[in-house]
DNA sequence: GATACTCTGTAAGCGTTCTGTCAGCTTGAA
DNA sequence: TTCAAGCTGACAGAACGCTTACAGAGTATC
């Protein structure tokens, strides 16, 4: 699951990505208004996360034109305390949850999966696929209830095919979502992970598309 | 989809080439500004990156020049992170998007895919024409929602057509769009692949026009 | 600390698929 | 009827992805 974190505030934004990310998302953060516009306009997010008080283009602002524009991901709106104007305001504009600040990193994770469950109209932390099953809660896929045992990496790519679902990822996809930033770009390494990845889970579950990239096997 | 790269900075250029062209697009790059301006004068992209700190012509010089010329392809511009004057002049200069660099290679294909959908007046990523659909983010043609499994260039091709939908597109044409810069001219290719994809899609999606080029069939 | 083990990227070799070339054929316009 | 434009099938080189072996980094164990 990918979420849009758009704060300036580094210290909300640091605390934020870590606690999100220790429950298995994928955090992006951008601390100004327009450029977290932009990004949510072109890029598919399940969820974002607002804070009203942005610098280029406020937060208020950027929403509207979210919404305007079609955009439909569930957005959960941070607010100043006593601020219920800016809340009244924000639910109007198409927020679909706010918190007011400070708060707990764990209420908003908690807050986050609900919006995302919602808006797939499924429970989403675990995830089926064929005869295993995804927990990004415990991070772990089980096979029958049984734990298996793949490595991190891994783990990364199972998780982001799924979420990925009915789509078919690039390997430069891949490599910017599950790799560091200057990952080498003429590596084979995607290659070799998908090879591996397969070795666990049986050869269909990730069906190659030559030229394009990969996606989920037909069964899954 | 012909997309200009005018960036001098050979290891900017070199990341771009191979994120966009693995995206399918075709990638054409320049380390000049007044051989970009000529470039973009002279031949139809459907995009352009422009790199505003450019040799012999600098990036905004040529923005302006083009847009006075009348010409209207999209412009992302690129700029250093805190230039935001750059980027204000940019876009009062008629750049239509703008990145700050550093920046994900992915991010770019996004906006550019963005920006191309915008300026061709097509709302969704998705295209249906007949029993089929074209859908540009996950790179797929279905048939009644099964996919099909087109090559990389034959996706390119009835991507191209569909985009310009009502128009008679030139062999010529369709090897600046499609090919890499440095393509024969004299090579039945286009045909071969023409023949190719009506094997998959049908005869009747593709209409020759004797003389003049391929439009879509009557009926798509 | 030494040792073994796991994880993961690199590199080389191989098979498959893609795609441009070519030669011969068909089609349509004048 | 003629002839250039376009079509088609065979082929071969290139591109792409898979596999395997290997090595360095990190971690656990004693």
């Amino acid at each position: 699951m990918k979420v849009l974190v758009a704060e300036d505030d580094e210290r909300i934004a640091d605390v934020l990505q870590s606690a999100l990310g220790r429950s298995g998302f994928e955090v992006h953060c951008e601390s100004d208004g327009e450029v977290a516009w932009y990004r949510a306009d072109t890029e598919a997010f399940d969820a974002i996360i607002l804070d009203l008080g942005l610098p280029q283009m406020d937060g208020l602002t950027v929403l509207k034109r979210w919404r305007r524009q079609g955009v439909e991901t569930p957005v959960l709106i941070l607010t100043a305390r006593g601020q219920w104007e800016e809340r009244v305001e924000g639910i109007e504009a198409g927020a679909d949850d706010y918190v007011v600040k400070p708060f707990h990193a764990l209420e908003i994770v908690a807050r986050i999966r609900a919006l995302i469950r919602r808006s797939k109209g499924v429970a989403t932390p675990r995830i089926p696929f064929g005869k295993y099953e995804l927990d990004m809660r415990s991070m772990q896929v089980t096979e029958d209830g049984r734990p298996m045992d793949l490595t991190p990496q891994e783990f990364r790519l199972i998780a982001y095919l799924l979420h990925n679902r009915g789509r078919t990822v690039s390997q430069l996809e891949i490599t910017e979502h599950i790799y560091r930033q200057d990952f080498e770009r003429e590596s084979n390494a995607v290659e070799v992970l998908v090879a591996r990845l397969r070795k666990r889970l049986g050869h269909e579950v990730v069906k190659t598309r030559r030229g394009f990239g990969y996606t989920l096997g037909d069964d899954y």
